[in-house]
DNA sequence: CTAGGATCCTGTCAGC
DNA sequence: TGCTGACAGGATCCTA
């Protein structure tokens, strides 16, 4: 899904398109999808729009909001005088909706906002926004990097010194933000092997980390997030962080910029996974 | 408690 | 062409 830096492009987005509008109604296509009831939502107003970690949430004036996740390859469209879409990269994009994967519509008054997603992973739910903070997965989450300090880091990475570093910081519950492609672009950026034991990372390792992962998201939302975020319009802007920045990810067989050596794709922690060789180096001690 | 693998679901692509 | 398995920008659940 979407990461960090892509929920954020999404967040800013909806702000400027979608806030103050209201709910006229919403369709559920997909009962899997949309958790809670569609109606306490309908005729109210978007008052604010929050993101924690990669989870959005739309806040309405009745004091519920609606909590969305992405995960995989939720995306979201507006379609208004002007469409504005954000998440997993598709055709869908620019094509006509609702289609195959529109899971949820929301109408609202000047424009249409449609939830689509593949895989069925991602979904909308009705939350009192005063119940938001008990939510499971909200309260586990972590600090965001930049609200952390290496020495915290360190010490996470200790207490589960036997994974691979790499399953280490997906893990959202730890570092909150990362996913697949700034775990590979923040491990390369940092020279250390995604399959390095946590426990073997040194303070020195942790703050580099830390840092490039501060790095690699916020060149990443100040881009418009990896190829996500288009506006289709004459001038369209699109966010290309991928083409723009990325060292490693969907790199294999090429160069890598900064040894000229070749990178390479494996798996580790069950995830695809991008490296150079040369410049990550397993055996490091 | 940690660590690892399976699982949710649809679609696409490489390799026979 | 048709089939098969692998894989996918996430997170949870189950097991040892």
């Amino acid at each position: 899904m979407p990461e960090l830096p892509e929920v954020e492009t999404i967040r800013r987005g909806l702000k400027k398109f979608v806030i103050h509008q209201k709910i006229v109604k919403i369709t559920v296509l997909c009962e899997k999808s949309f958790l809670g009831q569609p109606e306490i939502t309908e005729g109210k107003t978007i008052i604010d729009i929050r993101r924690f970690g990669k989870a959005l949430i739309l806040d309405l004036d009745n004091d519920y909001s609606l909590m969305i996740h992405l995960r995989m390859t939720g995306q979201l469209i507006y379609d208004g005088k002007e469409r504005y879409a954000a998440g997993h990269p598709s055709d869908n994009f620019t094509s006509k909706l609702p289609n195959k994967q529109t899971r949820v519509v929301l109408k609202l008054k000047n424009g249409t906002l449609y939830f689509n997603d593949q895989r069925k992973f991602g979904f909308i739910k009705v939350i009192k926004t005063e119940e938001i903070k008990d939510d499971a997965f909200i309260k586990k989450l972590a600090k965001e990097p930049w609200e952390m300090t290496a020495e915290e880091l360190y010490q996470k990475l200790q207490k589960h010194k036997n994974s691979p570093v790499k399953a280490v910081i997906l893990d959202q519950t730890i570092i909150c933000g990362l996913g697949n492609i700034y775990a590979d672009e923040s491990l390369f950026m940092s020279k250390i092997h995604p399959k390095r034991k946590a426990g073997t990372i040194s303070k020195k390792e942790a703050e580099k980390l830390l840092k490039s992962a501060c790095e690699v998201m916020q060149k990443s939302i100040d881009s418009g997030g990896s190829t996500m975020a288009t506006y289709v319009k004459a001038d369209g802007t699109k966010g290309d962080y991928l083409e723009k920045f990325a060292q490693v990810f969907r790199r294999e067989g090429k160069s890598c910029l900064v040894c000229g050596g070749k990178i390479i794709k494996t798996k580790v922690a069950g995830r695809g996974t991008h490296i150079c060789p040369n410049c990550q180096k397993e055996d490091h001690a």
